[in-house]
RNA sequence: GAGGGUGUAGCUCAGUCGGUUAGAGCGUCGGCCUGUCACGCCGAAGGUCGCGGGUUCGAGCCCCGUCAUCCUCGCCA
């Protein structure tokens, strides 16, 4: 079928226009019929401009929402008081002279032409009908930010020497980490392919071949759990470089980020401010003072530590933790002394929630309120510590978490890790209550110097903090009998507001580190050439040092969108079971494919 | 694997203490309307109250089970 094609696109009509012919293609977008005038949004991808059809060139012509129209016509200017001040086409509008329904369209399972209604539409109902879900204005912002991200990050790479090279999707499972998807192999039944969980071993191999920096934009799969920012498979720009140190990979990451975010910014007209240069902290740090290893810098309250002011406490609660080998720290929450009692019953429930065996509070005013404890220098206070501290305790925790009056300062007494994840996710708790999270900040921070490995209880050995090839700090290796817990890692990560976004390290180029690594974490000669054997083999051809990073494209879409969900920056995503409403996958295969598998599906096991 | 929320018209939701024929807005369909831009006005159609079972004289509402979905914990080197 032929059809008229567009001289312009709708969102770019203007007054510079007027007078002129043009021909449109798009859908129709909304309607007001006025019986005698018939006015069309007409939408493309640029945008909307206004049509009116006089009663003779309508005609009999069906037309309702998202009917796919050819349209030729004059651009008319709109009388002042019919000018749409919403629209950067609203001074105009196209008065048709000619009119061709392309195609009809059906009853619309959600209102496309309705951002604020869509907003509230059921999820699945959105994902099953993928292709109306996107021509949703604000769905094409994502997809074509999306692009020009990816496309910016491509140039900047391209400009300093990196190659983007594509790795295989199937590919060999290394049962560690997460579950692998896998993939039967038709000629070997039994045998499996494995999706990538990322190209992290073929990367280290193009070191080892010689590309010296390389990056891709890579599909990485992980069957695991969903989560509102995992999907089931999820991108990540793969970049690796040879020859390097731990800061050439920060001072590239860094400088990409600032310059591909600031100006995606300023290009589509962001709610944020520039991005400024990446703080830096150590692991160390960033668990002292935040408690985890992604903190969200946009605002302070960082956490405090007063065990040694109450090792000797009279509050039992404190002495006794103190005595068990624990802490007592805490964080501070602005204003937080006008909440009631209820209110603090809640904030403790939530720290409980998250294995606290309960939360301390004191609260400092400057009134002697009735049950209040006189501190003696004008302060007075209050709370479920105030009465077993002595003034001295009670000034050191004030001084400690910088309260000032009004203030509720929050107190865990618990081991290390109880406080660190407790109060990490107290202080967020507090930052969203005050309305510390800014939504115009994205304050991004280099995460350095992980431990190269933890104790893993369970299983009773050393566990790679990151994975078996991360490079141990050269000066720490003296640790590696004594105390393999302290070895820090040529490892680091990239975290925005709370959310971590890249993770990479400085990789193990020499057999020996190589084999004392496996020692430590307990892989025996057997299991590494069964399991790592082609990249063992491959670095004894001489691997040149090396490291690189991968940050994920995804999450730094929903960083510039404000979207806390991934599926609204993915094209087409996945429900939570991994389902696919829209192709109905997975799917079962036909009777023959099975067959030629050589597959069969076990009986469910009987539940207990 | 665990917990919580949701499930009523095409969409978004209301539905009282368990009690008459399950409602509203939007959308759809029909009619009217020459300056609308969330057009307006009049009218109509549209329901397996997720599914199965139970309690009850009577269930959208209570109970048990189940499914789907969302969020969280666990999990994600």
């Amino acid at each position: 079928m032929s059809f008229v094609q567009r001289t312009h696109w709708c969102g770019e009509i203007r007054r510079g226009h007027v007078g002129e012919e043009v021909t449109l293609n798009g859908w129709v977008h909304r309607i007001r019929d006025l019986g005698g005038l018939f006015f069309v949004d007409l939408r493309d991808r640029t945008g909307l401009v206004q049509l009116m059809l006089a009663p003779e060139v309508k005609g009999q012509m069906d037309l309702r929402s998202e009917t796919v129209l050819s349209v030729t016509g004059i651009v008319e200017p709109r009388a002042s008081a019919n000018v749409n001040a919403k629209l950067p086409t609203g001074e105009v509008e196209v008065k048709a002279t000619g009119l061709t329904v392309l195609n009809d369209c059906g009853v619309l399972p959600f209102p496309v032409s309705d951002e604020d209604q869509m907003l509230r539409v059921n999820e699945e109902l959105r994902v099953k009908h993928r292709y109306l879900d996107l021509r949703r204005p604000s769905m094409y912002k994502r997809l074509a930010l999306r692009a020009a991200a990816v496309g910016k990050l491509r140039r900047y790479l391209d400009e300093r020497g990196f190659v983007e090279v594509e790795t295989p999707i199937f590919t060999k499972s290394t049962p560690e980490g997460a579950r692998d998807y896998l993939v039967p192999y038709r000629l070997e039944p039994g045998h499996f392919y494995a999706l990538p969980q990322s190209p992290q071993q073929y990367k280290q191999l193009l070191m080892v071949a010689g590309v010296e920096r390389y990056y891709q934009i890579a599909k990485c799969f992980r069957d695991e759990a969903q989560r509102a920012d995992r999907q089931p498979e999820f991108t990540q720009l793969d970049l690796e470089m040879s020859f390097v140190t731990q800061e050439d990979v920060l001072s590239l990451v860094e400088g990409m980020t600032l310059s591909v975010v600031n100006e995606l910014i300023e290009e589509f007209s962001l709610e944020k401010d520039p991005v400024a240069p990446f703080t830096r902290l150590s692991y160390d740090e960033s668990m002292r003072l935040y408690g985890n290893d992604k903190p969200d810098l946009r605002f302070g309250l960082p956490l405090f530590d007063v065990t040694e002011a109450v090792a000797g406490s009279g509050f039992g609660v404190f002495r006794s933790a103190v005595e068990a080998g624990g802490k007592v720290r805490g964080v501070r929450y602005p204003g937080g002394g006008s909440l009631s009692r209820k209110e603090v019953g809640e904030v403790e429930e939530f720290c409980k929630g998250f294995g606290a065996k309960g939360m301390a509070w004191v609260s400092v005013g400057t009134e002697a309120v009735e049950g209040a404890v006189d501190l003696g220098d004008g302060r007075f206070l209050r709370g479920s510590a105030a009465k077993a501290l002595s003034p001295d305790e009670a000034k050191a925790i004030l001084a400690a978490a910088a309260a000032e009056p009004g203030d509720l300062v929050c107190l865990v007494a618990d081991s290390w890790a109880v406080t660190c994840d407790v109060l990490s996710r107290l202080r967020l708790h507090v930052g969203d209550r005050c309305g510390l999270r800014d939504r115009r900040k994205l304050h991004f921070a280099f995460v350095l110097d992980f431990p190269l490995v933890d104790w893993n209880e369970e299983e009773q050995r050393w566990d790679p903090t990151h994975h078996p090839f991360t490079s141990p700090k050269f000066e720490d290796l003296v640790y590696l009998d004594t105390d393999p817990g302290r070895i820090r890692a040529d490892c680091y990560d990239v975290v925005c507001n709370g959310v971590e976004w890249a993770s990479g390290s400085i990789r193990i180029h020499r057999p020996d580190v190589q084999a004392r690594m496996f020692q430590l974490i307990g892989v025996g000669e057997e299991e590494q050439r069964s399991r790592f054997g082609h990249i063992l083999d491959a670095f004894s051809f001489g691997a040149p040092p090396h490291g690189g990073i991968a940050p994920g494209i995804d999450r730094m879409i929903m960083f510039l969108t404000d979207d806390e969900n991934i599926r609204e920056v993915i094209a087409f995503p996945k429900l939570g079971g991994g389902f696919d409403p829209m192709m109905e996958a997975p799917s079962d295969i036909d009777a023959r494919q099975w067959d030629e598998m050589g597959l069969m599906v076990r009986p469910a096991p009987v539940k207990a």
